[in-house]
RNA sequence: GGCCCGGUAGUUCAGUUGGUUAGAAUGCCAGCCUGUCACGCUGGAGGUCGACGGUUCGAGCCCGUUCCGGGUCGCCA
């Protein structure tokens, strides 16, 4: 095996132009693919640049002719000799140094490879399993390279703009207090403190809040957060935010600061000149329009509340679900009878069924008639409303789904996103950023039988709903915003609460006593005694805004090393199992489920 | 935890109703070839059909269990 001693590699294989013609130089990389014609052999040497064409030629040089002819495929080759121009015929307009090729005056082989399990191209439609068992090697590829130079454009760009804004980069702990609220915790065990366990952060929150009352006016982070969840194509158990928090602001001054960084990130990263102000959608407005809190407006297909209309009629399911607060209501597919069989439609009521939909009632428009399971329930008057308020015509299919509002928005929510993709009505190359507000403070969690924050429980409630926090917290909006990007969320904050007072009523809305609260947050409450700047922030997820920005479908994509769908790492097979001298230093007697041993 | 999809050569895939020796492309190896660029030509090697069990005269194919990967619901303040 040869070593580098003594060559310096003059610049990367792809920065090499026409005005290099003439020059001695090196390149070291890796070799994409070999070429013997008999007394000619082509090296394409790759590196993260590009390609450059190496030539040797046998009447120049046998011995080291002989040596090319050994080189195969992912070989580490260290190559010195002149950049000359390639004749007219032999240019290659496929890669950027197609009209030069450096022809080789010594060759050493800096390391060897075997044949990889996987083929090192654009593109390749290799099984995701492999790729990630061989991670170091799908990163060799130059899609995965660009995405992971995206990466890093966005992340120096946050850092560029956030300073120019004031903003101090302040770290703060990976090992935290855990606070069981929302996601589970992962947990590091003390060894110094048998028994004791720290949590890794779900989100830098108390900490940013303290640095305000610190005085430090502006902060961001570009901060590992950790969730012991299950994963999705766009969530990871251990992922990354670009981490912000500013004092003496509105949602007002929050919202615009932030729309000044998303036009910097399209206008540098894409392209693109981004209009402010975004959009700025209620989460009531957003529900009943889209059936969710993170719209994706670049489609029709809304939602039309039809409780009124229907609130009397003889179809039982829907009356009877109005009578118990809920809903009915529906979305216009225009033009749905040509494109939907009959097949189709079934296919869509189980579609909403795992929404918890129990079914979904359709009436297609037919030029002389209605077909449809339902309209012998209705009176001519209240089926003549349902179109009317539809919009109706020849062709449309009506699908209306009657529950809980939670789960009509769900069903139809998912329904309208279903059909846009499948009858590709969403634009090619939109973007559609908005800003999501006036979110509700709590939500009501079946399982834990009280009422939860739904953003955090330091978000500040919205003035003229305070007077509600004891008697209708369900109605309290607060003073938390999302952005979102094509539909999908990509950052969430608020203005928080500066006001001990106000604070403890939040937790006795959410049911903490004061002990508990103490106990939990105690150094936050604390803290708050010794003047505490009015402050609110946001976090974006940086994983799933780089995957928007780059066009993918999986966070993935854009995280070099990530976990699978079981929170383990293919590679390395992390977690594992740990030795007992280990657990015997941390105190730690494991139990595990009987199957597991 | 539930539901859905997938696992056949290094890789991507095909494989009929369950029937002889499981195929293709590409990659790999060898030989030939002096301007290719996914070089070309000739020849060759390469398989625990994810695993285990069952049904059957006979299983890549049918049944059960299980492992691995993906999607999704729950979950994700």
């Amino acid at each position: 095996m040869e070593t580098i001693k003594g060559l310096k590699r003059t610049r990367r294989c792809g920065e090499f132009t026409l005005a290099d013609v003439g020059k001695t130089v090196t390149v070291m990389g890796w070799t994409q693919v070999y070429r013997n014609l008999g007394g000619v052999i082509f090296v394409d040497l790759r590196d993260r640049s590009g390609i450059l064409q190496v030539v040797f030629n046998v009447e120049n040089d046998k011995e080291m002719f002989e040596k090319a002819d050994t080189v195969r495929s992912e070989y580490v080759l260290a190559v010195t000799g002149e950049i000359v121009k390639r004749a007219a015929e032999t240019v290659n307009e496929k890669i950027a140094t197609g009209e030069i090729e450096l022809k080789a005056t010594e060759l050493r082989i800096l390391s060897k490879s075997e044949t990889p399990p996987i083929y090192i191209e654009e593109n390749s439609n290799v099984r995701e399993e492999v790729r990630l068992k061989y991670r170091y090697l799908d990163l060799r590829r130059p899609d995965m390279l660009r995405l992971m130079e995206l990466r890093h454009r966005v992340t120096k760009l946050a850092r560029d703009y956030y300073d120019e804004n004031g903003f101090l980069e302040i770290e703060t702990p990976v090992l935290v207090k855990s606070t069981p609220e929302g996601a589970r915790d992962y947990l590091v065990p003390s060894r110094v403190h048998p028994g004791s366990f720290y949590a890794l952060p779900q989100s830098p929150q108390l900490y940013k809040q303290l640095l305000m009352v610190s005085g430090m006016d502006r902060y961001f982070q570009i901060a590992k957060c950790f969730r012991d969840e299950d994963l999705r194509a766009d969530r990871q158990p251990e992922f990354t935010q670009i981490d912000l928090e500013m004092s003496f602001v509105e949602e007002e001054d929050v919202m615009t600061m932030n729309e000044g960084f998303m036009k910097k990130i399209f206008k540098e990263v894409l392209g693109i000149d981004l209009a402010t102000p975004f959009r700025r959608i209620p989460y009531q407005e957003a529900m009943d329009r889209f059936g969710s809190d993170k719209p994706d407006t670049r489609f029709g297909l809304e939602l039309v509340n039809l409780s009124d209309i229907v609130k009397d009629c003889e179809f039982k399911v829907f009356a009877d679900v109005i009578k118990k607060g809920g809903s009915v209501r529906a979305i216009n597919f225009k033009g749905g009878d040509e494109k939907l069989s009959r097949r189709d439609l079934d296919g869509l009521v189980d579609f909403v069924k795992i929404y918890k939909a129990k079914g979904l009632a359709w009436i297609t428009v037919c030029e002389n008639e209605l077909k449809s399971p339902i309209t012998k329930f209705f009176k001519e008057e209240e089926i003549n409303n349902v179109l009317s308020a539809m919009n109706a015509e020849v062709g449309d299919v009506i699908m209306i789904v009657a529950d809980k509002d939670q789960v009509v928005y769900d069903a139809l929510g998912a329904l309208r996103l279903e059909l846009a993709k499948r009858f590709d009505m969403i634009p090619e190359g939109s973007h559609d950023l908005l800003w999501v507000t006036e979110f509700p403070l709590f939500e009501y969690s079946e399982e834990e039988n009280r009422y939860v924050a739904k953003h955090h429980p330091f978000t500040m409630p919205m003035e003229e709903d305070i007077p509600l926090l004891a008697t209708e917290p369900h109605k309290v909006r607060s003073k938390a915003y999302d952005m979102v990007f094509n539909g999908n969320e990509v950052g969430g904050g608020s203005i928080r609460i500066n006001n001990t007072e106000l604070q403890a009523k939040m937790f006795g809305a959410l049911g903490f006593t004061e002990e508990s609260a103490k106990e939990r947050f105690g150094f936050l409450l604390e803290a708050f005694k010794y003047g505490t700047p009015p402050h609110g922030g946001m976090a974006y997820g940086l994983d799933r805004l780089v995957m928007l920005l780059a066009g993918r479908d999986s966070i993935r994509d854009v995280i070099a090393f990530p976990k699978v769908k079981d929170a383990s790492e293919v590679m390395s097979a992390a977690p594992g199992a740990v030795d007992a001298k280990q657990l015997a230093e941390l105190s730690i007697k494991l139990e595990l489920p009987e199957e597991e041993k």
